[in-house]
DNA sequence: GCTTGACCTAAACTTAGGTTCAGGAATTAC
DNA sequence: GTAATTCCTGAACCTAAGTTTAGGTCAAGC
């Protein structure tokens, strides 16, 4: 362990349960910027352990990397964040959580409306083109789910 | 458009909104199974439609294509599905959708109770480690979601 | 002071769900 | 009957979120 000016990435993967290799991406991706001591190491402080717990959060809710990218921009530049930092923007994830279950809600009506016909019509059905918002929770094609370019 | 002896690929694409190369690539993966004409084409018949409809309601439902294909393994053989056949298979995604919504609001209920504190902490927050189930919502490392070998 | 374990980088590999491309063959339209 | 579409196959490519590997450096224990 070292005791001296922060912790190492194996120290941050033990504390975090992620691996290595994952935090090391997750800097690629430019969510995590540590110093580097002499030998050109990776030295972490502890808020680095909430900052990964928020990235860990945040992908179970269902956000992708650039998105929590996004997200975790809005935490203070130049001084570490506070527990009332974090607070508040975890409070966003209420309401993606909240449009998940919706969405998720509406496509149950649409196919309680639908399992008695057994039609899986596609003009009929209204399960199609269901809704914008958080496409992309099954992957699907493109075209039908509405990501079309 | 193909008048006799069932519809080309392109006509059932058109007819699902699918892509021509999604088609091509659900019957690599066994989820259709077209006859061929004496050029070699692909000649689909009406319950296609069906067919297809039925993996595009799976996926917006969350279904991998493996998990298609074994729900349609149901179906009978032999025989062209009936409306009836379908609405069978339809039934269980009521199941599966209940599922990964109550999975969902649990995940709510652990984040209301962690918003107030911004601890994000791994031991006390208990957002982690959380449904076994429909894991692969949001993709993550697999160590920590619970997909370890 | 040297050996072992942790760390470094860059690049290749993985899975899912497709798309795009190249080089031909079949069909359709006029 | 020929030109324009559509279709065929196989292989390469794409994104996301990482993992694995190769070849080398750093740090810690004894």
């Amino acid at each position: 362990m070292a005791m001296k000016r922060g912790l190492s990435i194996g120290d941050l993967a033990s504390r975090t349960g992620l691996s290595v290799s994952a935090i090391r991406f997750y800097e690629k991706k430019g969510l995590i910027t540590p110093d580097r001591n002499d030998g050109n190491q990776r030295r972490y402080e502890g808020s680095d352990i909430r900052r990964l717990s928020f990235i860990l959060i945040a992908q179970q809710i269902g956000l992708s990397i650039e998105q929590i990218k996004d997200v975790m921009a809005q935490l203070p530049e130049g001084r570490t964040p506070t527990k009332a930092d974090w607070s508040k923007i975890s409070r966003r994830f209420r309401k993606t959580l909240d449009e998940r279950i919706a969405m998720m809600e509406r496509m149950r009506e649409r196919l309680d409306g639908c399992i008695g016909c057994g039609c899986l019509s596609l003009k009929a059905c209204s399960l199609y083109n269901p809704d914008d918002k958080a496409r992309r929770l099954g992957v699907g094609p493109r075209f039908v789910i509405g990501d079309a370019r």
